[in-house]
DNA sequence: CACTAGATTTTCT
DNA sequence: GAAAATCTAGTGG
C-alpha cells in the first residue's frame, strides 16, 4: 500500500481521515521527509507520537473551540499543524479526523537520517556535541528537538502533506506486525484533569 | 546526579 | 498575570 514502482509516495489525506487515537500508533515506523530549498532531503523514522482531540480531551488545543492558532486543526485531515510554544519552540502535528472535527497527532520523536551527504540544520551541531559522525542515525526524543533538526517552523503551518514538496510522510515497507509499541500518558498535560491519565502517547520500542 | 532559571508567544483567567 | 503539548545551560551536592 501507498507504494509505487519508484518507491514510497506520500501518505494520502485518507490515511489521516480517522481519529487521532487510531492514526497515532500507525504513524510509528513511518518516515517523515523534509526537503529544504528543493535540494536537501532529510528523513527520519517516526518513533514517538501523541493523539489529541475529541470532545472530552482537555489537553487538546481545540478543547475551547477555534482560535487563530489552532484553526488548522478544524480543517481537513492530512495538513500540518505547526505551533509555537514556551516562547521558544515549534511543535509539529498532523491534522486528523473529518473537517470540522478537530484532532491531531503530535510527532514527538524521530530517528533522523541524512540523505545525499547533506547535513540538517541543527543536526551538525547536535552531532558534534555528541561526538557522532554526521551519517550516524540520531534518535531525537522531544517534539521541539525534531522540528529544529528538520527546519520545521510556522512557515509550514497549514501545509498539505499529501501534495507538498517540502514536507510529507511515507509508509515504508512492512513488516509492521512485529513493531513493539508502548503506550503511556501524554507528556506535560497534568493540568488536563482526567485526560491527563489517558494513555495516548505511543512509542516505538528500540 | 538533581534541580533551577530562562528563552518570550498564545491563550485563558 | 500566569501557565503552557519544551529544552538547554548552569549551579550545587
Amino acid at each position: 500500500m501507498y507504494r509505487t514502482r519508484t518507491g514510497p509516495v506520500a501518505l494520502p489525506s485518507t490515511f489521516f481521515a480517522r481519529s487521532a487515537l487510531h492514526a497515532a500508533p500507525d504513524l510509528l515506523g513511518c518516515t517523515l521527509v523534509r526537503r529544504i530549498r528543493g535540494r536537501e532531503l532529510l528523513t527520519g523514522q517516526i518513533i514517538e507520537t501523541e493523539a489529541y482531540g475529541g470532545h472530552r480531551d482537555r489537553a487538546s488545543h481545540a478543547f475551547q473551540g477555534p482560535t487563530p492558532r489552532n484553526a488548522v486543526m478544524f480543517g481537513p485531515p492530512g495538513f500540518a499543524y505547526v505551533y509555537f510554544t514556551y516562547g521558544m519552540h515549534w511543535l509539529f502535528n498532523v491534522v486528523c479526523d473529518a473537517e470540522g472535527t478537530p484532532a491531531a497527532v503530535l510527532i514527538r520523536g524521530v530517528e533522523l537520517f541524512v540523505g545525499n551527504g547533506q547535513k540538517a540544520p541543527g543536526h551538525r551541531r547536535r552531532s558534534s556535541a555528541s561526538g557522532l559522525l554526521p551519517s550516524t542515525p540520531v534518535r531525537l526524543n522531544g517534539p521541539a528537538k525534531l522540528t529544529k533538526a528538520l527546519g520545521i517552523t510556522g512557515a509550514l503551518n497549514g501545509e498539505d502533506l499529501s501534495t507538498s514538496t517540502r514536507l510529507w510522510i511515507t509508509q515504508p515497507a512492512p513488516p509492521r506486525e512485529h513493531l513493539r509499541i508502548l503506550r503511556t500518558p501524554r507528556i506535560g498535560v497534568d493540568y488536563a484533569g482526567p485526560a491527563a491519565a489517558w494513555k495516548r502517547r505511543f512509542l516505538l520500542e528500540e
